[in-house]
DNA sequence: ATCATATGCTAAT
DNA sequence: TTAGCCTATGATA
């Protein structure tokens, strides 16, 4: 679950149910209980995502958390106490609202100065607002002078912070990208098509707690929230959305075998630095800049 | 019951 | 390049 859309819903939703509310904070699985005792009834100042990462400041104090491959935030009504199987490393508790974490790859407190080093780390966010006009421009710096795959590049958090493996693979076959072009052929007017994309989709996935990378979905989604027709205000803002999710479709993430939606050809995958990328052989072909 | 896999990432080799 | 970490889930036995 968790690409940077997840984490930028996440942090949204804690702001809307948990906000400056002095929370009962413990550590039910009991590794993160030093820290939670010094969490405890203080009250939560904000939420903030960046790229695939989350800040939680509770006043002084700053809660660092990365969800990793596998790990869950999940935020509900305090009234269903039902907290579902193992015990959760971090348990937050409002008045209206729990929030348990479990499995996260990162669950620690830092000061400001580890977080500014990690936000120092991290290239353009296309969630980040103040990053959506200027991350073209930085990230392509960073492209255009690596002889790596942009398949490769796009998971760099340092290039492109909050693209996870189902965006890279699904970006690239939306713009016809043959994955193993190398970062210095790519051409800049290509790279900056993909960063627009990628200011589109991630908002959308955002939006709707789910990766929309099919035409069809991405228009009728866009379409929703441009209207607010059938899409809350809250939804919007936080990928609050019960309920209705759309089909679940790609365009090659874990199509290996079946033939593209496109052209037909096989869909094919390869390990790439150690993620298993998929692609479209027939569509995805090297290009002339 | 056991195994493989997963929308990540780091440290060790 | 590989091992390791953390947990849930679906496939296989």
């Amino acid at each position: 679950m968790p690409e940077g859309h997840t984490i930028h819903a996440l942090a949204a939703r804690l702001n809307r149910t948990l906000g400056g509310e002095r929370l009962a904070v413990s550590s039910p699985q009991g590794r993160f209980a030093a820290d939670a005792a010094l969490l405890d009834g203080r009250p939560l100042d904000q939420a903030t995502a960046r790229g695939k990462h989350l800040f939680i400041d509770f006043e002084d104090l700053i809660l660092h958390v990365h969800l990793g491959l596998i790990g869950s935030f999940h935020v509900k009504h305090a009234v269903q106490y039902d907290s579902p199987g193992t015990p959760a490393r971090l348990r937050l508790e409002g008045r209206s609202h729990v929030a348990e974490l479990r499995g996260p790859m990162i669950c620690a407190l830092v000061d400001e100065e580890d977080r500014q080093s990690v936000l120092a780390k991290l290239g353009p966010d296309p969630l980040h607002r103040p990053d959506q006009d200027t991350g073209a421009l930085r990230s392509w710096d960073r492209i255009a002078r690596s002889r790596k795959a942009i398949a490769d590049l796009l998971l760099d958090q340092s290039v492109v912070a909050g693209v996870g493996n189902v965006y890279r693979c699904e970006v690239l076959f939306r713009h016809r990208i043959d994955p193993f072009t190398p970062g210095k052929e790519l051409g800049r007017v290509l790279w900056e098509r993909v960063w627009n994309d990628l200011v589109i989709l991630l908002p959308l996935g955002m939006a709707f707690s789910q990766i929309l990378t099919m035409q069809d979905q991405v228009d009728a989604a866009a379409e929703m929230v441009a209207d607010g027709s059938s899409l809350s205000i809250t939804e919007a803002l936080t990928g609050e959305r019960l309920g209705d999710h759309f089909e679940r479709r790609f365009h090659t993430y874990k199509r290996t075998g079946q033939p593209c939606d496109r052209c037909g050809r096989i869909v094919r995958e390869q390990l790439i630095g150690g993620r298993t990328l998929y692609w479209c052989p027939g569509c995805q072909r090297r290009r002339r800049r």
